[in-house]
RNA sequence: CGCGGGGUGGAGCAGUCUGGAAGCUCGUCGGGCUCAUAACCCGAAGGUCGUAGGUUCAAAUCCUACUCCCGCAA
């Protein structure tokens, strides 16, 4: 059971291993694109290429769609990012147990999007765990775990890519285990759990009161979907890269080097879900610098090759933008084109 | 038929409404200045204005069809 490209790699790893894939569950196809047509999921996708036949229920709880997995009599239901909750009677049904692959080391991160929400936070490393499922979310026995690291400019995207991939690997050897009772079972420590929520659109709107360092982290994690932005002349304006520039040293002609802050604490898991609310504070007569610092949201520096702006502490250099109806490109090409310059600001959509 | 923006020398844009000699900021090449430079000065090359058809004395510009790219929405 599964539905997006995370969730592929694992069941093709699964059959390249050998076992029998009687049966892919996933989300029923949805509009999608810019016309309407119905789209696979990628999971649909792959099982169709595999000839392996494909269930897409609207609701697996149903009694009736219960009834349509009983007669596969699995041996073992493995579940990816599948969207949708189990029902305790499904949990049960097959002969071993329900695996599910996560994308974070458990306890920490359950829930939706556990990948984004690292780079967002600031991790230095995450994951991926597999469990056998129980009736909450993301809370079963641990099976096997694995580490991953993120590197300084690791996006969202990125770092799917190498979840997918050791999940896919830790997957197998997990369905090994059991298979030869050789599994070993951990209890998580709930003390310890924090949850993230779903990544909203409307998240990727850059708040620029808030400092550089969380912007920079934001813009990544949200790279490529659903991609951090702002307002610019009316404009949607998407935010693809960017970096921090320590504030202090205007003048120089540093083409912001991308520098690690190391205040974020590095173990200190932050409870995603809740945002801290700092910059509340903050906005309106900002003025903690020598000069009257700008209103968070103004350009303050604009030369051929880069564009700095203010926020609520430090600036934040965009390196690569995408205006709505254009093609993405490096803000040296965006600067060529638009008369952006000093002093402009970027922020609110209505002007 | 979901809504909308766009395809103009190598890059990013203006010009299109109010048809009539292809422009701006860069890049590239040559020359100059300078201790030096991504700085500055002089000069040059490079464009079927997405494709096809139509209207016109004349089309980047108006009309029709098609195609590709992109934002929203999902």
């Amino acid at each position: 059971m599964g539905t997006p490209d995370f969730s592929v790699g694992t069941m093709e790893a699964l059959i390249e291993a050998g076992h029998e894939v009687v049966l892919a569950v996933t989300q029923p196809d949805k509009p999608k694109g810019r016309g309407k047509a119905l789209a696979f999921s990628p999971v649909k996708e792959a099982a169709l290429a595999h000839g392996i036949p494909v269930y897409q229920p609207r609701r697996v709880r149903e009694p009736e769609c219960v009834a349509y997995l009983k007669t596969f009599a699995p041996d073992l239901i493995v579940v990816v990012a599948f969207g949708q909750i189990l029902t305790k009677e499904i949990l049960e049904m097959p002969r071993y147990c329900c695996v599910n692959v996560h994308a974070s080391l458990l306890p920490k991160y359950r829930g939706a999007a556990p990948i984004q929400w690292a780079v967002i936070n600031g991790e230095t490393v995450t994951g991926v765990t597999t469990m056998r499922m129980d009736e909450g979310i993301d809370t079963g026995d641990m099976i096997l775990k694995t580490e991953v690291p993120l590197s300084p400019e690791e996006t969202g995207g990125s770092l799917f890519e190498k979840l997918a991939e050791a999940g896919a690997r830790l997957c197998v050897e997990t369905v090994l285990a059991i298979e030869t009772g050789t599994a070993v079972y951990t209890p998580q420590n709930h003390q310890e759990a924090t949850h993230t929520t779903m990544i909203r659109k409307q998240m990727g709107e850059l708040d620029f009161a808030r400092p550089a360092a969380e912007l920079e982290r934001l813009v990544r994690g949200l790279n490529p979907w659903p991609s951090a932005y702002t307002y610019w002349g009316g404009k949607t304006l998407k935010i693809w890269k960017a970096s921090v520039v320590e504030s202090s040293s205007e003048a120089g002609t540093c083409t912001a080097s991308s520098k690690e802050e190391s205040s974020s604490g590095p173990a200190g898991a932050r409870t995603a879900s809740s945002k801290e609310e700092p910059a509340l504070h903050a906005a309106p007569e900002s003025d903690d610098q020598e000069t009257a610092g700008p209103a968070p949201g103004t350009v303050v520096k604009a030369d051929r090759s880069s564009l700095l702006v203010q926020t609520g502490k430090g600036l934040l250099s965009l390196e690569e933008v995408q205006l709505e109806g254009k093609k993405r490109m490096d803000i040296a090409s965006f600067l060529r084109g638009y008369p952006l310059g000093e002093g402009a600001r970027l922020g609110a959509p209505a002007r």
